[in-house]
RNA sequence: GCUCCCAUCGUCUAGUGGUUAGGACAUCAGGUUUUCAUCCUGGCAACAGGGGUUCGAUUCCCCUUGGGAGCACCA
């Protein structure tokens, strides 16, 4: 037997700009992506916007601008243009009416004239007797002749595919052999008319079109493949491979929906997670590498993923475990570009002082989740808070006490010079101090005194960034509260 | 209701016709620590149920149960 020649591998991602990039979407990109990278293919982003009530450029927008923060990008798309364009479906009406014509020509399609009043009554009828609602096909043998009149009167109508009864059978990447009868799906509505085709038509054509290899997309669409296969058959293009990827679902496990949590890919961005957190999530939601192993880059992904070990059944999205990647994430990258990206998550003024604020990030890195926690946490290095004199008690000290350890503290820091102020110079010293008068005594009020909160970083790590100066005022300031 | 899909710890999952069913998150208990976080050590915790096939099923098949998705002139 001769190996059929293989051809070049061409997935796309086609969203409908109806709202906002969500993680189902983004991870279906990411899988696609993926799969286009480890054969050496194409990866094309297609813009679904047939369904012109509810579509915005707005959400086009934030769509490629998720894709791009991921690093996803794309080899054909409506903004880079590629051999197959255009790839926004709203301008590709010319090549739809091409195919409609040609399907109602050979009678495969046909004008449909029934109201909505009479559909949404047939399918009451069929569900009342325990059906499957579906059209059953009222206007299928009107005929051309009597069809012309009633389009020239300007009746309302729509198109619809003549659904052959056959059984569909297809093999799916992930979870094998497929059988759908098609007796069950009636009569689709493909177009409203000539110009205004439906997702299920316009889709199919562009698959074609664009040479589209393999579909990988969301078990949602599960029910719409066969009726794609119907209409390939119809019009006689080659066959798709496809992969339905499980779907991500709320922690009731119902599909993810906004009713349970921010589901939008860049409210992810927003709230401080990092682009390399939300690959590494989304790619184990679904597969998991042959060992345990947890972190993976983009470009280590694209050589271990493999579509064939793709989970069959839903994933629940656990927000502690993104929120634990996220943190080991950003212990991990250096305190330099980790600033870089920190900087929409702070003040003006934190970001002018950038010595300061590369010293407090190295410090918190391992405390924070996400970016977003480093404003509250980290906001002591920049300006000390006013707080309540009582908090730099440690048990029961007395305020004589703790003035006269705070002064010891003072002595002892004195002997440093500024230029040589740091942990090396003045730690063991101070540790000394705290086995003679008590570790807690000595170092509580010292770090309620640099930090002015209960809970911080350690007092040598903060006195390290603050400078002698301004520890020295600090630990005056704490003096003064205390007098 | 109908169609299709699915089923290993609470969650994400590894795994094999014979395993003490492994890891991670979460959780619990210790330890380190001036506080918080980190970190270290350890514990709890799963093959949905019933039939087959087989010397032997968590693994293969069937049924039941359970869960999910879809059923538009949306995508």
């Amino acid at each position: 037997m001769i190996e059929p020649l293989k051809k070049p591998v061409r997935v796309r991602f086609a969203p409908s700009p109806t709202g906002s990039l969500h993680l189902g979407g983004a991870r279906t990109a990411l899988f696609n992506w993926l799969f286009a990278k480890q054969h050496n293919g194409q990866f094309i982003l297609r813009i679904e916007d047939t369904d012109i009530e509810r579509s915005d450029i707005k959400y086009e927008e934030s769509i490629i601008q998720g894709l791009r923060w991921l690093e996803l990008f794309w080899d054909e798309g409506p903004d880079i243009g590629g051999n197959f364009g255009p790839y926004k479906q709203s301008e590709r009406l010319d090549i739809y009416e091409k195919y409609l014509k040609k399907l109602i020509d050979e009678e495969k399609a046909y004008y449909c004239f029934c109201s909505k009043e009479e559909l949404e009554a047939d399918r009451q009828a069929m569900l009342s007797q325990g059906l499957a609602p579906k059209y059953g096909g009222r206007c299928r043998h009107i005929g051309q002749e009597e069809t012309e009149k009633r389009l020239k009167k300007g009746e309302s109508a729509v198109i619809r595919f003549k659904t052959p009864s056959i059984e569909i059978e297809f093999n799916d990447l992930i979870r094998g052999k497929i059988t759908v009868n098609a007796e069950i799906i009636g009569d689709l509505v493909i177009a409203k008319n000539l110009r205004s085709p439906l997702f299920i038509f316009a889709g199919t054509i562009d698959d074609y079109e664009m040479k589209i290899t393999h579909i990988i997309r969301g078990e949602d669409h599960l029910p719409n493949t066969p009726k794609q296969i119907l209409l390939q058959k119809a019009l006689g293009f080659n066959e798709i491979k496809y992969a339905h990827l499980p779907l991500i679902l709320a922690p009731d496990r119902s599909k993810m929906s906004k009713r349970y949590m921010e589901t939008s890919l860049l409210d992810f961005k927003n709230q401080g997670y990092l682009a390399e957190t939300i690959v590494n999530f989304l790619a184990f939601l679904g597969w998991h590498p042959k060992d345990n192993k947890e972190f993976f880059s983009l470009n280590e992904l694209i050589q271990e993923f493999d579509i064939k070990r793709v989970q069959k059944s839903g994933a629940v999205f656990n927000v502690e475990k993104l929120e634990w990647l996220n943190a080991q994430y950003i212990r991990n990258i250096d305190s330099v570009s980790l600033a870089e990206q920190l900087k929409d998550f702070i003040p003006t003024k934190w970001r002018d002082k950038k010595d300061l604020l590369i010293k407090a990030l190295h410090i918190e890195k391992e405390r924070i989740k996400k970016l977003n926690d480093f404003k509250e946490l980290a906001d002591f290095f920049f300006e000390l808070p006013d707080y309540d004199a009582n908090m730099l008690k440690w048990k029961e000290m007395t305020n004589e006490q703790i003035i006269k350890n705070l002064k010891l503290l003072i002595d002892e820091i004195d002997k440093i010079s500024e230029t040589e102020f740091n942990k090396n110079t003045f730690e063991a010293d101070i540790l000394t101090l705290a086995e003679t008068i008590g570790r807690g005594e000595l170092l509580w009020p010292l770090r309620t005194a640099l930090s002015g909160k209960s809970a911080s970083p350690g007092p040598f790590d903060i006195m390290e960034a603050l400078g002698k100066k301004e520890t020295l005022r600090r630990i005056n300031v704490a003096i003064k509260k205390l007098s």
